[in-house]
Formats: structure tokens, sequence, C-alpha cells
DNA sequence: AGCACGCCGACT
DNA sequence: GTCGGCGTGCTC
């Protein structure tokens, strides 16, 4: 027996596969998709069985031994792989790697932390209870098959051992997962008409078009799901539930648990590696029919999938931009629907924009909830003006937004402020008229290098000194600070002494479970004002919340981003939608230098088709998604006079191969040197280029085997 | 990714 | 003469 094994190292040169013979004796536990151990050159490596053939014609090695005890890789998940490295030019290895928990990304040596636990199983089942506490135990089995030693162990020890010295009944062991849901079960909601023909659309409807649901914020989209998996796994079907990446997950888990019971499996960030490979083993166990987590959630190893779901589709978090392969979890989500012939749902209050065109055009299937289940209408939003402010207040929090505060709080209701810290300080602004320096070639925000006191673009590589005063109102009061969390919290409690304010972002979540306990505190009313970052932002639903302040909506309106409208509006409208959820209407106050955006000004009118429209234009004009296709060329290594003339090159070859794609660059990148490494940029824009691939595997080849340079490539990235 | 091979400069 | 720099190529 021969096997074609690839071999866990993430180099372009030894992406392939290389075939090993087979001991006789390990032969009958070799599957594809399993993992072997082999010697690789004077290494020692672990690899996964792609291929199992009879022969070869070369001299070859024998493969040391066998890793698991059953396939880490089904045929699926292999295939998918091998899509993925087409599709995005990135390594085979790297995609199963991906798609694996860490725990199972192995080293040299891979070391199993498996924890097994004692379990009971009934062998006779004529025996009678000869004495009180046997007859209790055996009792225990008319419910279960299985019953955990500590359970037996309660009515009597002596009794115990009896019974297993008689072989009444076995001991069995189980493998113990570190997972443990409280589970408090959650009745099932009744759905209101129109969120009923969501449930209806998407399990009668065609699978082959995947499902954008706009809901608007307070819709129910979450029952939505709930409803929608139900009907699933009483079709015997599993569900894998996609979340942003964002701390709120475990939220989501907590009350699928409740409805759904421990068949709800989750893989997210929170989880220590441990934790992840244990959920990992009970849903490729069959033993948890739904997935709920983040991006790489999408690999799940489910059979049988029913439904994907992708909640707040939009977000970028989704995209995996940082490392091999850079792969957007959407698009893997309708591969494996089509794998599967199950639905693909993306739901979003603010889709993307590549979204919602492709529901316009007929691509996906628009499914809109426009009412919030409460009845009530959306909160009413007011735009605070802070240019005629800033000029009677030196302070962040208006006069204005004061008084809603106080009067708030004296109600016995509760506000949530935001500060949008997205894009935080890296432009320059004017404090006293708001202006905002641009790139006069791109359209875009330049950012400020502290270091060379410049201004630069990141897209053209236009760059000029940082202007002593503001050239639109000639004041010298441009500044590139911002503001913390901490300094807003200050000045509340100056402002307002007796408002009980809770600040929550990054540095008080950190530790574990924090953040829940902020939540559980500020809903039981232990605060007044909940004052935070983004973190606040996303789908915290609390009753009693009818005021929102958002403090800067600015900041992420100014990164030199050609998504910072659309990341703009559908932050604002996000945070908008924490206001009046329940009985009491909401209202929500936006202090801004920017009134007249539209990006601002469409969250006023909760008009996200409006504001949809106008951003299509501005990319249909500048040449952006979803009209043109980007892509991301990044060139790095320690000899930046050596990589600006690589990449200089490596754009000249494009410009000759490459018909009908527009080239910008090469441009070094916003930070140029990381850790003594520099690095350039080259953008392509291209609506249709056929053999787009093929030249740029062309580029990786040539530079594969060169230690000086390391070339990426990143399709559709999210940003630069 | 490692690791060996091999071809050049600079030193006990 | 030998030690060691790293460019090149290979790993079934």
């Amino acid at each position: 027996m021969v096997v074609g094994v690839l071999v866990q190292l993430a180099s372009q040169n030894v992406d392939k596969i290389f075939d090993y013979s087979v001991p006789s004796h390990l032969e009958e536990s070799i599957q594809v998709g399993i993992r072997v151990l082999v010697p690789f050159g004077r290494q020692t490596l672990e690899g996964f069985v792609l291929e199992i053939k009879d022969s070869s014609n070369l001299e070859l090695k024998e493969i040391y031994s066998v890793v698991d005890d059953d396939i880490v890789l089904d045929e699926e998940l292999l295939e998918l792989g091998k899509w993925m490295r087409d599709e995005l030019l990135s390594t085979l290895i790297s995609t199963y790697q991906v798609m694996l928990p860490k725990a199972l990304k192995a080293k040299a040596f891979s070391v199993v932390r498996k924890k097994y636990h004692t379990f009971y199983q009934l062998a006779d089942k004529n025996y009678v209870g000869k004495t009180a506490p046997q007859k209790k135990i055996l009792e225990l089995f008319f419910e279960k098959d299985l019953v955990p030693r500590e359970e037996v162990l309660a009515v009597s020890g002596s009794a115990l051992s009896t019974l297993v010295k008689n072989e009444v009944i076995v001991p069995v062991k189980k493998e113990d997962y570190r997972m443990k849901y409280e589970v408090n079960p959650d009745d099932k909601k009744i759905l209101t008409p129109s969120q009923q023909q969501v449930v209806d659309a998407v399990i009668q409807g065609d699978v082959e078009k995947p499902f954008l649901l706009y809901g608007v914020t307070g819709s129910g989209k979450t029952e939505v799901y709930m409803h929608i998996i139900e009907e699933v796994l009483n079709k015997k079907k599993t569900a894998i539930l996609l979340v942003p990446e964002i701390s709120l997950t475990p939220q989501m888990v907590e009350a699928f648990s409740n409805r759904f019971g421990h068949q709800v499996a989750a893989l997210h960030s929170a989880l220590s590696e441990g934790e992840k490979y244990d959920e990992w083993r009970r849903i490729a166990r069959g033993e948890a029919n739904i997935v709920i987590g983040a991006r790489s959630a999408i690999f799940a190893p489910l059979k049988n999938i029913g439904i994907i779901i992708m909640d707040e589709e939009h977000s970028d978090s989704y995209k995996q931009g940082d490392k091999n392969p850079r792969y957007h979890a959407r698009d893997v989500a309708i591969w494996r629907g089509k794998y599967h012939h199950a639905p693909v749902l993306l739901g979003s209050a603010t889709p993307s924009l590549e979204s919602m065109a492709r529901a316009q055009k007929g691509v996906y299937q628009l499914l809109t909830l426009d009412k919030r289940v409460n009845g009530k209408s959306l909160p009413k939003v007011e735009i605070i003006d802070m240019n005629q402010e800033a000029k009677v207040n030196l302070g962040h929090i208006t006069s204005k937004l004061l008084n809603e505060i106080r009067d708030c709080v004296s109600r016995g209701e509760q506000a949530i402020l935001f500060l949008n810290r997205r894009g935080f300080s890296t432009f320059v602004t004017c404090k006293n008229c708001g202006e905002v320096i641009k790139c006069p070639h791109c359209d875009i925000t330049l950012t400020y290098h502290k270091s060379s006191r410049m201004l630069r673009c990141h897209y053209c590589g236009y760059a000029t000194n940082l202007p002593r005063i503001c050239p639109h109102c000639k004041e010298e009061a441009l500044t590139d600070l911002g503001v913390g969390t901490e300094k807003i919290e200050e000045e509340l409690h100056t402002l307002l002494p007796n408002v009980r304010v809770l600040r929550m972002d990054v540095d008080t979540t950190s530790r574990k479970g924090a953040h829940k306990k902020m939540i559980e505190a500020f809903r039981s009313f232990q605060y007044d004002i909940l004052l935070g970052t983004q973190i606040v932002a996303k789908g915290l639903d609390f009753p009693n919340v009818t005021l929102v302040g958002v403090i800067n909506a600015d900041t992420s309106l100014n990164i030199p981003d050609f998504r910072s409208s659309e990341n703009t509006y559908s932050l604002l409208s996000q945070v908008a939608g924490r206001s009046g959820r329940s009985q009491k209407n909401g209202q929500v106050f936006i202090q801004t230098f920017n009134p007249e955006h539209y990006a601002i000004y469409y969250v006023q009118s909760h008009d996200y088709l409006g504001f949809y429209k106008e951003e299509m234009l501005i990319r249909k004009k500048l040449g952006y998604p979803p009209f043109f296709y980007l892509c991301y060329i990044k060139i790095s290594g320690k000899d930046s006079q050596y990589i600006f003339q690589e990449a200089s090159k490596i754009k000249r070859s494009l410009d000759r191969n490459l018909e009908h794609t527009t080239i910008l660059g090469p441009t070094s990148l916003a930070v140029f040197r990381v850790n003594n490494i520099y690095r350039y940029g080259i953008i392509l824009k291209y609506k249709r280029e056929e053999n787009l691939k093929e030249v740029l595997k062309m580029v990786q080849n040539h530079y594969k085997s060169n230690s000086k340079i390391r070339i990426y490539i990143d399709f559709n990235p999210s940003h630069f």
C-alpha cells in the first residue's frame, strides 16, 4: 500500500503530495483524511493522507505511524480546501490547517489532550437488585443508557463495586468535554407574520441562490434564525450559525443553548484551544447539530448540513485578511451550501454593498423585515452639529446631549454612550472647523505619519508635509489627538456627579467573563450609563435603554478606505438600534462635525436604501466594489531598495500581461516597516480578467524559492 | 520550514 | 591552508 501525503509545512515548495509506503500493520488504520507521521528529509513531520494507491515508481520511505484513530478531514473538506487553494492562490496545506482547531495543527509530534470521564452502562438487564442501594442504582438506568460515575457513587460506593464485580454494570470511558453549558430552557416565541414569511421562504425556497435577509435592528432576526434551525433539525439535518468575532458571541450561544440544549456547539475566540478542540470533537462525532461561531466555524465538520446562517453578514471579521488563506467565510458558506444542497441565509440590518447589489441583480434572494417586533417605530435620531458647539464648549459632550442624558436618567431609564474609535487618530483634523485633509488625487483621507510628520495617501503614494495651519479656516488648530473612554468617563463624573457610569472597552473586558458580568450589571440597573467603544454597538438588547449618544461619529468616516462611509453608516445604525427596543420609545443623538455627510444623514432617516443608492453612485464613479473587484498584492522583505525594485518589476509584468485591469502602485504601506520588514502594495482593479489567476501564479512561482522577498495575494481585501 | 552542499572572502 | 558567510536546491 502506498499513500500520497501532504506534509504540514506551510511552504509553497513542499505544497504537493509526497508518496510513502505503508507497513502492513498500519494498512488497516489508513484512510483518506487521516493524519500520519512521516520522515521528511532529516525531519519527522505530520501530514494528511490525500491518496491511497497500490504502488509507485519511486523509491519510497515508510510512514512511521498513524496519528488519529479517525479521519480529521472528510471528503467534503478535502475538496473544499482544493477549491480554496485555486480560488485564493494559497497553499493547500494552509487551507487544511485553517479548518482544524489549533490543538490539531501539530508541530512535530502532536500532544493529544483528551480528558476522559467514566460512565456506567447496564450489561445484565435481567439482574434484579438484591439490596436497596443496588435497586436504587439500577433505577438510574431506567432513564438513560449511560450514567456518570458521580451519580452512581452518590448512591453507594460499595453497591457499585459489587455490581461491577458481578458484571451487572460495566464502566465506559467517554471523552470529557470541557464546555459545560448551563441550560435554562427558553420557550420558542410566536413569530409575527412577516417573520414567519421569512422562515417559510428559506425553508421552502430555492436552495441554489443565497438569501439576503435585510432586517432593521430589533426586527427579531435571532428568533427567525431559531425557527429556521428548528425546522432543519426536524428534518434530521444540522446547522451552522456564524456570528462576527466579537465578545457577544457567548450571548448568542447562551440564547441558542437555552432553546436547543446540549446539541449546540460553540467555536469562537473566547474559548481556550483545549475547549475549541473539545467542541470540534463533539461536532465531528455527531454529538452537536448546531454550530455557532466566528469566521472559522464555517469549517465545522458537520455532516448533512441543512442551513448556513451568517448573521451581520456585512462584518469585516468574516474576511481573514492577515494570513493565508485569505478567505471570506461568505464564499465558503456558499460553497458548502451548494455541496449540501442547503440554503444559505445572510442577515443584516445594514447589508454590505456587495450583497445588496447581488440581491438587486437577483443573484441573491432578498427578504425584508422592516418593522420592529415590539411594534414601535425605530428611534428618533437627532444630529448635533459640533461645529457650532465646539466654539463654546471645550468638552466632548455637548450641552444638548448632556441635558438629554440628565432627563433620561431622571426618568429612571438608561443610556448608552458610544465612542467611535475606529480609525482613531490616524488622520488629521481641525479642531476649529472640522476639516479633514484629503488626497488631491484620490478623494481619500490622508494618513498622518507621526515619525516623519507627513501626510500620505495610501492609494497613490502622494505625500505632503503636515501643514501648520488648517487649509480651510487658516487657524492653527490641526490635531491628530483623539479621545478615550476614560476621558469621557471623567467628564461625565464632573458634569453628572450622581450618575452611575459603567465603562466598557477592551481594557475593562479583557478578563475572562468580565464582559458578561458587566452586561448583567447594566441590565440589572446597577448603572445608569453604559459608556463604551465598538463593544457596545452591536447586538446588545437592553429593554430599559431609551437614549443612545454617539460622541464622535466622524472618526470612522475619516479612515482612508473606500468602505469608510459604509462602515460608518453601518456602525451608527447598529448603535442607534440599541435604543427603544422594548415598550418605551427610543432616542438617538449623534454628535458630528459632518452633519451634511450622507453616511450620517441617512442614519437619521433610517434609510438604508437611500444610503445604498448614494454610495453605489460613488463606488461606480471611483471604480470600487461592487462595480470592480479588487486584489491586493503585498510585497515585503528586509532590503527596502531590493523590494521596491522587485515590486516595480512585478507591476511592469502585470501591465504587460493584464489587459482589462487597472494597476495602482507600488506604494509603501501605511506602516511601512514592521520588524524591519519593508512592505509595498500593488492594487488591482478589474471587472473581468480571464487570466488574472494564471498571471498571479506566475509571479508567485517566480519568487517562491527566493527568501529575500515575500508575496501575499489578497482577493477582495476588506481594507488595505 | 530545515538542512546540506558549495563557492567565495578573511583569519588563527 | 581552514572557518564560516549565505545563495541554491531538495525533501517521497
